[in-house]
DNA sequence: ATTCATAATTATTGATGCAAAATTAAATTT
DNA sequence: AAATTTAATTTTGCATCAATAATTATGAAT
């Protein structure tokens, strides 16, 4: 019943669709589970209004099922889905690797170069490689400098977050995982966009193999 | 100030959702307007509330822009939006092809052999040629088969369709369109996945010089 | 005359209310 | 006892209402 914090900032609407986000993701909303909006509304002390137009948005995004008359389901991800969602992640950042190493900015290219490092140094550390694996993934797609992709990666990263195995890294996997990076920085380097992209190709085939 | 008609087979919100695309594409409301939703409930006859649900719809497909406070306004999408965003089509449909290379079933096959045809019969005719374009475009991303993509292409195509210049294709363009399509056809039916990539890829290419 | 402050208007956001539909429970019939 | 019908409850979908913020209009002061 604790009321939600005063943020005026973000339309209440986004700020509940972000709560639900999460809420999603930790699997505390099930998939396949149907979502009670007057419990949720009482819950976070706020009328079933905008919390209607966050489920929409969530809708429009993938994460909730709309059935008419039904209400709001959190949606189901089938392994099927998660391989053809998986294969567009790998296009799309592959596409922007190849562009990165056409057109990344030095200082850019620099960053690149430091996260990759610090990736190397967190080998053992699982968590700290995760935080810094995304984070050069972030900075690669940024510096590939297209909005709509990077809209597009991101929607489609939640999709990936809907699947409990969607961890794209298993543990023995981190030393080849390194490597790869290693082959796809230096293919940025060496301002090489067709060997960039198979090389990012080549990173997700190896992902999938081992989260399947 | 005519009812809306009482189709209670999708949601008003969706209904409404759908009427305000077209009138965004066929500028009626033009990028950058403000959208007076007292004006369109009333327009409608339906209240505010399935319309403002409709609203974050678009809003999250991109379609229109939600100001804090301000209401919501049409997307402006300026020319490196559109480049931006015709390069992920390219991106998308030249894999599609690629994939529909490998996987297409004879019947898909046939089917789009048919629309091949029809495309070369209608030469003459620019808006027959137009439909069948699209329909050629449609069906191999069925082909290709991964609902995320024709949804992420679907998206795609309704940005691009904000902007006035969006004809992919202009006048003289339909011969040499044509012998592209023929490319793409060939190496379709030889099962050359690369070689499919490569021809959607060169038909991107030059449409876009066409267009810009 | 221009600028700044204040008041009035307008519009957005969120809450509440109500009717239709769907689900669940009860009851009657076979 | 099972099944079908009917009644009760829950829940959705849409409309209306209220409050807050933003914009415009008005007036005072430099």
């Amino acid at each position: 019943m604790a009321a939600l914090a005063p943020l005026s900032s973000r339309a209440l609407y986004e700020e509940v669709a972000e709560l639900l986000r999460e809420r999603i993701f930790r699997q505390e909303l099930k998939p396949g589970s149907w979502i009670d909006e007057l419990k949720l509304a009482e819950e976070y002390g706020i009328s079933r209004t905008p919390l209607r137009e966050a489920l929409k948005v969530l809708a429009t995004e993938g994460l909730v099922t709309m059935k008419l008359r039904r209400g709001a389901y959190v949606t189901e991800v089938s392994e099927r889905d998660l391989a053809e969602v998986y294969h567009l992640l790998a296009l799309l950042e592959s596409d922007a690797a190849s562009v990165a190493a056409q057109r990344a900015s030095p200082q850019q290219m620099r960053e690149l170069q430091d996260l990759h490092r610090r990736l190397a140094a967190a080998a053992s550390d699982r968590e700290e490689f995760f935080r810094i694996n995304e984070a050069f993934h972030r900075k690669l797609l940024a510096a590939a400098d297209n909005r709509w992709r990077e809209q597009m990666v991101n929607d489609l990263r939640k999709v990936m977050k809907l699947n409990r195995h969607h961890s794209l890294l298993k543990t023995g996997r981190i030393a080849e995982s390194l490597a790869e990076h290693e082959a796809i920085m230096q293919a940025l380097q060496q301002r090489e966009p067709a060997a960039a992209a198979e090389r990012m190709q080549e990173h997700f085939r190896n992902g999938l193999q081992a989260a399947g």
